[in-house]
DNA sequence: TGTACATCAGTGAACGCGCGTTCACTGATGTAC
DNA sequence: TGTACATCAGTGAACGCGCGTTCACTGATGTAC
């Protein structure tokens, strides 16, 4: 049955939202439209009613899972840093980086995707560029760009091992390269 | 019908290499065992003569593109950033890192294929330290763990994006951030 | 303000396709004598 | 060394399952009068 323009909203963004926590969670292709409608409370049909195919969903819950990303929001780049390379954001991958969860998904997906990351990830950029150490513009972009790719990098490879050591050691020593690099600039 | 134990296998070598190739470039869930035995030259059936099922051909395959990778044995520590940081390594997918292409998938794989990368990484950690700069093992360590972080990192987020400068930028602020970093320790 | 009705979000069954896996069969290999 | 035969890699059809998508239907919403 119909139901009112704010419920209708409000379903729409339980999609969205249990979509990106699935996508994140367990990877593009392995989540079924019945799992995220069923999460959200609805059933398979009313998918279709949100979304023109899961192409799309992929797409919108991509920007919604880095639009509702705090740890890409931080303040300051020592906050950026620290607070992006934690053992809970390693085990919470369902709330965790869109970038460290997806990326190399994305790089396989339709332009359209990729082209939603892509332009999200420069605004990230330049807000992490903005804080970033460095005594001019061109090496505040350096610096953003250098440390984001680590980050990244680590966060990807501390989930992929199964040796809990060696994650954690992946971790520590980012934090120790890219922290020192900073109080060395400052 | 049956072949001799010479072409038996040349034929699993065949299927490895093929798997290998269209996994680091297409991903895990999208290449068909089809696809693989046909580009082997070969028919579905015939698949389950040399592997139990298709995740044992991921493990067997992942374990294949590491082992045959030559920009994960570079000889130097420069040598390895620099080899790996190249626009073609980036727009060869199928013969590129597997790490770069597989890592994220491979964390949402069942244990067996996890602790096959997981250790291959481990040798290649230990040879890159070796090389890294620094004056304890501890540094070294370190500069190994993030710079393979950050190169990781910068490849996936490279070919992420659908911007070819931003792509250019990723390769070239992580070459230049990682070797400052060696020219600064040396 | 109240009422009739068109709209359309949601339901759940059904469809169609693709893919991993199985299986009966073929015929070359390589061993036993 | 030669021959008979058991083995087994490869073939290709078939199976079964899961998933994205469609569709006829329902009934609450919200608009037109």
């Amino acid at each position: 049955m119909k139901v009112s323009k704010e419920q209708f909203a409000e379903n729409r963004g339980r999609i969205l939202r249990a979509a990106s926590n699935l996508f994140r969670e367990r990877g593009l292709d392995d989540v079924t439209i019945d799992e995220v409608t069923e999460r959200a409370g609805l059933t398979r049909g009313a998918f279709y009613s949100h979304f023109k195919s899961k192409d799309d969903l992929v797409i919108q819950a991509c920007g919604y899972a880095v639009e509702h990303d705090d740890r890409l929001r931080t303040r300051s780049y020592n906050e950026f840093i620290t607070g992006y390379l934690t053992a809970s954001h390693r085990d919470d991958r369902a709330d965790g980086c869109a970038y460290a969860a997806l990326a190399s998904e994305v790089s396989r997906q339709p332009v359209g995707v990729r082209h939603a990351m892509s332009e999200a990830l420069k605004g990230i950029l330049d807000i992490i560029a903005s804080n970033a150490p460095g005594t001019t513009d061109a090496e505040r972009r350096v610096a953003a760009l250098a440390s984001t790719s680590a980050v990244v990098g680590a966060m990807i490879l501390a989930r992929m091992t199964d040796d809990p050591i060696l994650s954690d050691e992946l971790i520590a020593a980012n934090l120790k390269s890219l922290v020192r690099l900073e109080s060395a600039k400052t």
